[in-house]
DNA sequence: CGGCTGATTATGTACATACATTATCGTCGC
DNA sequence: GCGACGATAATGTATGTACATAATCAGCCG
């Protein structure tokens, strides 16, 4: 259905390009063919590839189809090009391993177990007083919470939160007797930038106590700080019994994706 | 489909100035433009953007520039586009924790300690004989690798690694004397695609020895499986003490960037 | 009422052209 | 030999134009 479609587009005479696949937009079969060189290592690190104008001649298109192939295969990092220097293989492709960030109670859920939060603790305070949170200036107003999420009735995490009681004031008057503050919070407040850490810790014996683990089981601890429009929005801090929850994730590039590499 | 939500934003638009900021590109400012609209909340997830004619004249620039910089913040996830339908701000923003991945060693290096490696064990294998990788076929020759990473001589990271020999015959030349296995893999062979799990866990006697911690311990346990030309290259598992080690990375949006939000 | 169908509309792709931006390279002058 | 400097070659951006594609909408007809 494509293919036939594609020729009224303009009837090129010669077509003679025996690395086009012929599948999808030109610009597209560029991409899979020059991604093609380089996953194959017919292309190799650092090497020059043949310039715009040269591959426009070569698969018989223009040079902006060219470009804009070329273009987005250097925003995905396979590339990387220099004005008047060239069009090179990136020697280092700065991947990134990339975990979906989701709601717990999604997780639990999909998994199909049943998923209970609980409010263990909450209050107003200002910062500095009993916590100090350094990314926020000292006397701003702070919701403090802590909760705790179940997967049928068994605990799975613990979660320590701060909210910046200025930048989403809203959130004061917010029960959360049945959604769960990072529902809650995904939902309302938009964010621009996340950091997060992860590191592993054996659990001390009041967090212990509350997810029903011996003392010093290891936990997966994970803080995440969110910001927006230049102020912090949140800090929170999960711990999970490593036993019952882990981090997957997969990192595909898109370019492998449309190769079936 | 979203049923009520879809005003037209043309009015609204008049009133907000949409004044581009003159720095860098017109389409990076248009970009800037409609992004900041919608992370500042003016254009609300569902709604539907003027179309790329009114754009157009509203900026005061071609629609090949406005469609430039509509299509990559669809790209980049923050909208939403349908032909004849309109363009539509994303409901959800499918947001990503990025890890990068890196070599331990570069890692090392980078926070002034001095990286060593010791290979504690080498053999090689078929698949299903002693150790099953999954995804692999019975009976493939593979290459079994047990590898202590030192910081300034103190144990941090413990490797176990299996490489598909089918797929990467010249790893059985390599003596690894001088180049870590995971070093030489990221240089030597490209790979598409890697799945990742990280979980925390109690150091097994034998594992707490090697490291030089009480067993116990907590540890960050990363395991990683690197796909490439549809066969698995190389499965390996990370044990690295919670104490010493951890995984830390920020997910930013491109366009939050441009914008300082 | 309901399904088919053709017109309409918004996005998607491609090409041509022009000019801007910048490293790089070679040459000139010292 | 070495530094300044301009020519040059590559990518980057912007616009115009044309047509393709897809989904929606309205109206027609059964």
């Amino acid at each position: 259905m494509q293919g036939a479609a594609r020729q009224s587009l303009t009837e090129r005479a010669s077509g003679a390009d025996p690395s086009l696949d012929g599948k999808g937009p030109l610009f597209g079969q560029i991409k899979r063919a020059v991604a093609g060189q380089i996953l194959r290592g017919r292309w190799q690190a650092g090497e020059r590839l043949p310039n715009e104008e040269q591959l426009s001649s070569l698969y018989g298109v223009s040079r902006q189809t060219v470009h804009k192939a070329i273009a987005l295969l250097a925003r995905e990092g396979f590339l990387v090009r220099r004005r008047r220097a060239g069009t090179f293989v990136a020697s280092v492709r700065n991947d990134r391993f990339a975990l979906p960030i989701e709601d717990i109670g999604d997780v639990i859920a999909r998994s199909g177990g049943v998923y209970e939060f609980r409010i263990l603790d909450r209050k107003t305070l200002r910062n500095g007083e009993a916590i100090r949170w350094p990314d926020v200036p000292d006397g701003t107003p702070l919701l403090s919470l802590e909760c705790l999420h179940l997967s049928d009735g068994a605990p799975i995490q613990f979660e320590r939160r701060l909210v910046n009681l200025d930048a989403v004031p809203e959130v004061a008057d917010e029960p959360f007797d049945s959604v769960a503050p990072s529902r809650w919070l995904v939902n309302q407040v938009p964010w621009s930038s996340a950091e997060h850490t992860v590191k592993a810790v054996n659990a001390a014996a009041d967090i212990a106590a509350l997810l029903g683990v011996e003392p010093g089981t290891a936990c997966l601890s994970i803080r995440r700080q969110t910001v927006h429009l230049n102020r912090s929005i949140t800090l929170v801090h999960f711990l999970s019994v490593g036993e019952r929850f882990s981090l997957s994730g997969s990192s595909i590039t898109d370019s492998a994706t449309e190769l079936n590499l």
